[in-house]
DNA sequence: GAGCTAATTGAAAAACATTTTCGATTAGCG
DNA sequence: CGCTAATCGAAAATGTTTTTCAATTAGCTC
């Protein structure tokens, strides 16, 4: 973070210490978390740290949650109660990417597995 | 559309003329092919259209595109350019689903693939 | 440790996106 | 041809994110 000519200013340190909380929270329950902080720095911050890599943005289709980039993972998200679960076992095929007859270098993938969790059963 | 109680008005019509036309577009590109429809119609004809199954709300991070729910297709999507082309081979290896030890049932799951297209390398 | 400066912050305003309201219109039915 | 519940749309309300800009400060220099 310093390499970059950033500073380390306590807002950011508050953010990531949000972050290291709790996977997958949306920018309101951050912001929950670090009320020193002020919204549009919270907006910055996180924007910032997805610039560098440090956090990760999901976009599960009911708003943008974060998270710390950690190992590739995906995730399987409960349609009755929402949680979100994690898992780092990839079951994509490697042999099946790029599909065939496509002209396309493959940098990433993201998977995301939708059904009921254990508990909503 | 019908069946449920629905009246096929000229505005529904007309939305979903523009999603036929092309696929993943944003919610402003849909309306830019029906300009005779007003904007909340448009809003409110994609969230009915949604519900019923017959559209699908893609969030691939700049904003909600919205198709077709065609058969079950994933995306690949160009880093450089932006364009969003479709696969049907499933790459999953359906063993691996859920992962093991994983109390989860499995519903669907949504596949994206990153990289840079032909056209961009 | 004090001083300097570019980076950072945050309150307010602006811009943008989506939903609600509610009176006017109309598709579908008899 | 009426009737009526469903639908539409302009305006207002609400919600979200970005921009502005004056004040503050982290990190460097001396
Ligand atoms: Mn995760
Ligand atoms: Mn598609
Ligand atoms: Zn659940
Ligand atoms: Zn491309």
């Amino acid at each position: 973070m310093r390499g970059g000519g950033y500073k380390a200013t306590p807002q950011r340190m508050a953010v990531l210490g949000a972050l290291a909380e709790e996977q997958h929270q949306s920018l309101e329950e951050i912001r929950g978390r670090c009320l020193e902080v002020g919204l549009v720095t919270v907006y910055r911050t996180l924007s910032l740290l997805v610039e560098l890599g440090i956090v990760r943005r999901l976009d599960l289709g009911d708003g943008a949650r974060y998270e710390l980039a950690e190992d590739h993972h995906h995730h399987m998200i409960c349609e009755s109660c929402g949680d979100i679960s994690e898992f780092e076992e990839c079951p994509l095929d490697p042999e099946r990417l790029p599909p065939e007859n496509a002209d396309f270098e493959v940098r990433s993938h993201s998977l995301e597995v939708y059904g009921r969790c254990g508990a909503c059963r």
